[in-house]
DNA sequence: GTACTACTTCAAGTTGACTTGAGGTCAAGA
DNA sequence: TCTTGACCTCAAGTCAACTTGAAGTAGTAC
């Protein structure tokens, strides 16, 4: 396969399968001239990275998790401990989506005047706090359900 | 209160402040000498913009959200896509937890050949095509349960 | 009155994940 | 043979949300 055709099988544009390539994510199998020579490992592998950053994982990460090798091998404790940071991540959110939804439909005058909204604002603020911590993650991703 | 008192009370930096001035996000009611006073509200507002980011909303949303007036002024519809945003991208990661937790603790020789994960993988790359739509959440925020 | 400190402005730098652009190469078709 | 189009490299640009640094000022402590 050449560039074009992982491009279009992968939905992953041509300019980022070369930034990978350059990054150490994939790697193509040779060359016909100048071009890249792909097989067809490179989707399971594309698809491996496109799982790690819906995960959160960064790229960087997720090149050490594949390693320089073929096949991913993935370290059992790194992917539960992510698991367990997901679940925090969801949790958050959670809350934060009860509470939009009850700021939506809530009487009070102003948002600001119902308890339920400040105590989310409470939390909001002291979650602020914690200085960095960050991170990406995919919206519209097929994931969904 | 000056800019440090307030960067002390919210734990957000004085650059910070400064920057979200700048953006209009937030306002000082004067000054003495060079310096900026801030009053009680800040904490509220600065509450409000913690909430609005942890919730996926960026800078520029929530300025428009809050207006240039005093109060927020939040649009209610505006609240309920976000909500139901939130609860795409919590299904999202609740599909990819689960997965990482199996993945972890399978027993297939190789991750590769686990139908489940194999799986899994097959719905993070049909997500992969779908381009841009990156969001930051807030990792640690105190928000959780 | 002078030193110190905490503030000020404004411009530029940072990070991660890419994208874009300029300029070059190569195989195939007219 | 010449042109076209798809690829190539390498450097630079983009975006959001800040942070950092240089150079200046104002109020307080001695």
């Amino acid at each position: 396969m050449d560039i074009s055709e992982v491009a279009k099988r992968s939905g992953v544009p041509a300019s980022t399968l070369r930034f990978y390539e350059e990054k150490g994510l994939i790697r193509s199998v040779g060359r016909q001239g100048l071009r890249r020579v792909f097989n067809g490992n490179i989707l399971d592998r594309l698809a491996l990275i496109a799982l790690g950053r819906s995960a959160g994982f960064s790229l960087d990460e997720i090149a050490r998790m594949l390693g320089s090798n073929g096949k991913p091998d993935i370290d059992r404790k790194l992917l539960i401990s992510k698991a367990d940071e997901l679940d925090e991540t969801i949790n958050n959110l959670r809350s934060i989506r009860d509470g939009l939804r009850h700021a939506a439909v809530c009487s009070a005058p102003s948002h600001m005047e119902c308890p339920k909204f400040r105590r989310l604002l409470g939390l909001a603020a002291s979650g602020a706090i914690s200085g960095d911590g960050k991170r990406k993650l995919q919206k519209n991703s097929v994931l969904a359900k």
